[in-house]
DNA sequence: AAAGTCCACAACCGCTCCCCA
DNA sequence: TTGGGGAGCGGTTGTGGACTT
């Protein structure tokens, strides 16, 4: 059924609107309505056509249009319903008042996904990514942003050791997923990698059953170290930030965990929904190491490693051993060597290429 | 200071949906 | 039931300003 286009009259005038358009069209709208936007244009004197009226009044100016900058109770509202709706920009911007569609899926587009990606989550499945290529091109972001945490003084040292720390852990235990998502037993060269020469006591000479294992500690371990970080955020922050107030500390604490709660409340609790899940929880520490809460949720959540273990240990005996074995393994490995990430990835990828 | 590059956002294009004769 | 027209939607592009080299 194809019709014929709006905007075919020859010398309808196309581009930005001048003040004095904006003006016309203002006001008769607010005199007539728009009634049929095919004819509006030419009753108030305009030489546009019907769809760049109605688009310059819906996405620019109404008057009940909020402008400014996204809170960010909008922006985990827009990820929210995004998760839920997938590109129904105009669905998802009747639950934001005075946003339009537009406006939302322009800052979807130059914002919002930019940040999931950054966060290691997928923009379009919500879900963390394991993709190689962008696991790759996250590493000098995520250690730059590491590497950026703070200028203050000796303490920010300790910090953006712990980010980068944090940052690498949470890619290493992608690796280990990804290997263990492949399906095949990955080569001796990728395995002699990881128990190499360069490689911990803990991880030489591993099998893929130990590599498995390991990923579900890890796993289960990121999923729940947020209640962790949370419990030990604010004392771990004081004493790793001494120079701050307990005020500064405690609203730090505070701006994070309140995401964190909203995004449960969001998601109902215990309802299907794993979007916000996956963004605030299974990857906190990603998040963490470039959010602008970095610094304390990195300071915090190396407290938190601590707990980790503990928790490890004491719940799961069965597991105990290749628990250690993985954080073993994890101390053991050196992240600052940027070759020993070079050689990782190409090993896991030529794996996976399999 | 100039040139080049990047980024954000307004606006456009083309398609689909819905209503109505 | 069909098809024409209006409106809305999502993807894409163009442009101006900010930033970098």
């Amino acid at each position: 059924m194809g019709r014929s286009p709006c905007c075919d009259e020859v010398g309808v005038k196309k581009g930005p609107w001048t003040p004095e358009e904006d003006k016309k069209l203002v006001d008769y709208i607010r005199e007539n309505g728009h009634g049929s936007w095919r004819n509006l244009p030419k009753s108030a004197g305009l030489n546009r056509c019907g769809k760049s009226c109605r688009l310059r009044w819906t996405n620019y100016l109404r008057p009940d249009i909020k402008r400014g900058k996204f809170t960010e109770d909008e922006e985990r509202l827009i990820i929210h319903l995004h998760s839920v709706l997938g590109n129904k920009w105009s669905a998802i911007a009747t639950r934001l008042a005075g946003r339009t569609d537009n406006e939302i899926k322009n800052y979807w587009n130059t914002h919002l996904k930019k940040k999931l990606l950054l966060m290691g989550i997928d923009p379009v499945t919500h879900r963390r990514r394991t993709d190689l290529d962008i696991l790759a091109s996250s590493i000098p972001g995520l250690l730059a942003a590491s590497a950026n945490l703070g200028s203050w003084d000796a303490n920010a040292l300790r910090l953006q050791a712990d980010a980068a720390h944090l940052a690498k852990f949470q890619i290493f235990q992608s690796l280990v997923q990804l290997v263990s998502s492949a399906g095949t037993p990955p080569p001796m060269e990728a395995m002699s990698l990881l128990g190499g020469t360069s490689a911990p006591a803990g991880l030489r000479g591993c099998q893929l059953g130990d590599v498995l294992q390991m990923n579900r500690q890890l796993e289960a371990v990121l999923n729940g170290s947020l209640g962790l970080a949370q419990d030990s955020m604010a004392a771990a922050t004081a004493s790793a930030l001494p120079s701050l107030t307990n005020m500064e500390l405690l609203d730090s604490f505070h701006t994070y965990s309140d995401r964190v709660i909203a995004a449960e409340q969001l998601n109902g609790g215990d309802g299907p929904d794993e979007v916000n899940h996956n963004i605030y929880s299974s990857t906190g520490h990603l998040a963490a190491a470039n959010s602008t809460l970095s610094s304390v949720s990195a300071a915090a959540a190396t407290a938190a490693d601590d707990q980790m273990m503990e928790r490890i240990n004491s719940t799961d005996a069965s597991a105990n051993s290749s628990a250690s074995t993985a954080f073993e393994a994890w101390e053991g490995l050196n992240p600052d060597d940027d070759l020993c990430w070079k050689n990782i990835l190409d090993q896991i990828s030529w794996t996976n290429t399999q």
